[in-house]
RNA sequence: CGCGGGGUAGAGCAGUCUGGUAGCUCGUCGGGCUCAUAACCCGGAGGUCGUUGGUUCAAAUCCUUCCCCCGCAA
């Protein structure tokens, strides 16, 4: 039997969207309807792939739409006639004329009004911030400015990398919808407007994002690479070959060597001096090959690289 | 048929353009040195050079078939 009687519809698509909705279901609730972005040709072959949200919707026999514009095909919404519609990285605006209508939900990971926009975990991280967090709020026709009405902060420790960070906010997401939706169903929440003077955002990461400079301070490097990590991954340039770099380490070792320049192998990690300190990473992939480790790149190629500067 | 890179010893690479006994770093095995070691020295094992067919006196190398991997772009 389900919790309530009440008509829910989800929106969202990727990973993330995926893991609240399967808490939302695990707590019993009845979603009439997911709604996700159509599903994308993914990879080199081009295969047509599901949304995470769609797959986890379709193992439990929840109807799926996937309109290519919201913005004008949104009937079924109005047919369902939901008593309340969450969002959680879905992906498109809502139009007005259902943001008026129902009540929308929105998860949003970051502490509001910081960090509005599609990538708030990455930019948390890239910005060097020592906390972030997951805000309810109320849907508006501006981007991540509705009211808020739930908000909770977590750290962000040194070694957390995007995924290490994602899924501790997934978790905190899950309890915090989970936790409120009673009071949200029972219209029994207080919203509260944002400051909008203290808003900034986090927009999407760009290709051109990907790369990493190492004219720049030791930490904004070590903040870029990790808040990159496990996806899209980021890259350095030397000797005009493109690296990747899916792990990294910051080390408190000396060095003299110029920013930049390759030093060698440190306790099996390429080491990268930068700031008169060593980076170490011992995860990378060159551009065309299979990701190996810092000790197998080193009996290739990389030990006539010794020397030879990062960009 | 979107563009491009690659498949060589257990691992990572060089060698391919300019065909002519298969090489480097690491690992592994044996021995030595050492208080000791992931350090150093000596020695060994381990490759039908992804696959098919062809050119040639001779093919990792040139042409061809197919398979697999990766990057970009979407």
């Amino acid at each position: 039997m389900k919790k309530e009687l009440k008509k829910i519809i989800y929106m969202g698509t990727p990973y993330f969207a995926k893991e609240v909705l399967k808490s939302i279901i695990d707590a019993e609730y009845q979603i009439n309807a997911v709604i996700t972005q159509p599903d994308k040709p993914v990879g080199r072959k081009r295969i047509f792939e599901k949304t995470p949200v769609r797959i986890m919707a379709e193992e439990h026999q929840i109807p799926v739409y996937q309109p290519l514009n919201i913005r004008t095909d949104h009937d079924y919404i109005f047919e369902i006639n939901p008593d309340l519609i969450i969002t959680c990285a879905y992906g498109q605006m809502i139009p007005k004329s259902i943001i008026d209508r129902f009540l929308c939900v929105n998860i949003h990971a970051s502490l509001l009004p910081k960090l509005r926009g599609g990538a708030p975990i990455h930019r948390a991280i890239m910005n060097g911030e020592k906390e972030t967090g997951i805000t309810l709020m109320k849907m508006a026709l501006k981007m991540d400015a509705g009211d808020t009405f739930h908000q909770k902060r977590i750290s962000i420790d040194q070694y957390d990398t995007l995924g290490t960070l994602k899924d501790k906010l997934i978790a905190l997401a899950q309890e915090m919808i989970v936790d409120q939706l009673p009071m949200i169903l029972n219209n029994e929440i207080v919203f509260v407007p944002q400051n909008e003077t203290d808003a900034t955002f986090g927009y999407n990461i760009s290709k051109e994002e990907e790369f990493v400079s190492f004219e720049r301070p030791y930490q904004t490097v070590y903040d870029h690479i990790r808040a990159l990590i496990p996806s899209p991954i980021s890259y350095g340039i030397v000797d005009n070959v493109k690296i990747r770099f899916h792990n990294v380490l910051a080390s408190d070792m000396q060095t003299d060597e110029e920013n930049g320049s390759i030093v060698g192998l440190y306790q099996d990690h390429l080491a990268i001096a930068l700031d008169k300190r060593l980076l170490l990473i011992n995860k990378l992939q060159v551009e065309g090959r299979k990701i190996i480790n810092a000790k197998d790149f080193y009996n290739g190629m990389g030990k006539n690289l010794i020397g030879k500067k990062f960009m």
